[in-house]
DNA sequence: CTGTGGGCACAACCGTTGGTTGTGGCCGAC
DNA sequence: GTCGGCCACAACCAACGGTTGTGCCCACAG
């Protein structure tokens, strides 16, 4: 199916008759005959009863009309979102499961208006490419790694900080625990594939490890996380770490535990940085629903790496 | 745009190649990245970075899948909502802004997975045929205008008495009341241009100009709503009914004020009509949800056409 | 460093699609 | 009955979109 052709079929029925739609598109009526004949013959419906004065909707044309519509408008937000120069506000997050993602359904939610696009990048030295050449208008990220200091030009205000849980499968030594301390967790096995030396978040598990000395392997290949949990939920010896608010429905499938992690949690630092001098129009809007939302959360009891900014 | 260039765009984003895409799609590979280039080309940006083993998405491309997916789906929708057998349930209204049209909102609210189609259709004769036909699962009508009785085969519940209510502008003599009777609209001009003998909403009008001794003038050609609310609001001497559903809004605009009419209030009454013998599946959902939101309507102080059915 | 294999792009070719012009038929209005 | 408006069909042609054949690039292994 052409979009062209729902266009002409929108046309036709707006202006009651082929011709009109023909000169609205600047095509003969000939053309427009064939378009609809085309669009008949591929849905194997009849759409328009064909009269002496004109063209008018079937029954099935009259129900496939608002989809036709519909159609269109979803194309024309699919173009705009690739546009050069009032596209919609785009940002960066860090995984679809993670607490950002949270932020920005909870954004959409308050401001359905606001057309917005997500993206994943790799890591925050690109993501900080992307801002400053304009590819994206924010990022979530854990900022400021040690010895790579953001740019000058780059903003960024700590806007939530997601609590680590531990996740393991039903057989775990520690399956049954209300909740573990970071020093319980000493000598057990954390999984977690894919990590990738030289990013943002490889530093934040980094200078994990080391502060509490955890045994933290990054082996193997990341097959994505369905297959990750698959091996955690059969293997009693491995656990892995998850952000808080993933959601338990599809956790409880693979027999799951989700255990609070205290004394201190360790919590995963999320700002939002964006351009100094490139302020997408909807981006103070989203600062300060962030800014709104997320007052009000306690640190105390809570550990960051040292380097991160500062609440 | 072509919906096959879009499917193809999908496909090589999930399989991260070109190659793999055009295996899935029974093509070559090379038709495969004629048809990225075009899309490419069309849109102005480069959707793919070229890898030695395969394509990834850019920073655009990535905020172009969700969108180019979307499209997909809704043009599946449109598809589905004229195939034969298994399409979405499709009733017929007797206007967008009538009453009816607010219980499809309503239902469509409390069950939004059920696909649904609304179609308007001339009057109940084409409504009972299409019905018949199968062309439609339901319609929202007056029934039983006397003596052309619903056939055997159709069923039909009353849903919904919708208050009539007189809208004038600004000047007319009735335009500061609270309320009128319907002993004080007799002698003023009630304009109701469009009707067309031999429907059952002429019908309607008729007995209600019978009974009350009303003068309703259906003179001249109906150029729409917004068309007959201008001159309404411009013409002192002129009012017209309207269903009190109808949203303030759009009123407000044209400077009109709607005025109820009492002793007694006239109400259309809507009925629910369908096939005895051609249920579709999603038929007996919306029928319970019509007979929970229509309950404990009251009915008196309220005048219909003695033909109608009883509640 | 070099050979190799996998993957994408370009070129040439060709059938089909989708546009045009020209024309005929139908139906409602006068 | 005639006229006028509108749609469908036919013939023709350009352009698009598919195929096969081939070359280049890059990652990886030897």
């Amino acid at each position: 199916m052409d979009l062209e052709t729902v266009r002409t079929f929108v046309a036709a029925a707006d202006a009651g008759q082929f011709q009109e739609a023909a000169a609205e598109l600047a095509v003969t009526q000939q053309a427009v005959s064939k378009r609809i004949a085309a669009l008949e013959r591929n849905l194997g419906v009849r759409l328009f009863t064909r009269t002496a004065r004109g063209a008018e909707l079937t029954i099935d044309g009259q129900a496939f009309l608002p989809h036709a519509r519909e159609l269109l408008r979803v194309a024309e937000r699919a173009v705009a979102s690739v546009r050069t120069g009032r596209r919609p506000l785009r940002v960066d997050v860090i995984a679809s499961r993670s607490a950002q993602s949270g932020l920005m359904r909870g954004f959409h939610r308050a401001h359905p208006d606001i057309e917005l696009d997500v993206v994943m990048l790799f890591d925050i030295e690109t993501a900080v490419a992307a801002i400053r050449s304009g590819a994206i208008d924010a990022s979530f990220r854990a900022v400021a790694v040690p010895g790579r200091p953001l740019p000058e030009d780059i903003e960024s205000v700590r806007v939530l900080d997601e609590p680590l849980q531990l996740l393991t499968g039903p057989a775990h030594a520690l399956a049954g625990a209300r909740s573990v301390t970071v020093a319980q967790l000493a000598g057990h096995r954390i999984w977690m594939p894919g990590i990738v030396p030289g990013t943002e978040w490889a530093a934040y598990y980094d200078d994990l490890v080391a502060e509490f000395g955890l045994t933290i392997e990054a082996t193997g290949p990341n097959f994505g996380s369905d297959a990750l949990l698959d091996t955690v939920a059969d293997t009693p010896a491995l656990a892995t770490f998850m952000g808080e608010p993933t959601r338990l429905v599809w956790l409880a499938d693979h027999g799951l535990r989700r255990i609070p992690v205290t004394d201190p949690t360790p919590v995963y630092p999320h700002s939002l940085l964006w351009h100094r001098d490139k302020p997408h129009p909807a981006l103070a809007t989203l600062r300060a629903h962030l800014a709104a939302t997320a007052a009000g959360h306690d640190a105390t009891g809570t550990w960051a790496p040292g380097w991160v900014i500062p609440r």
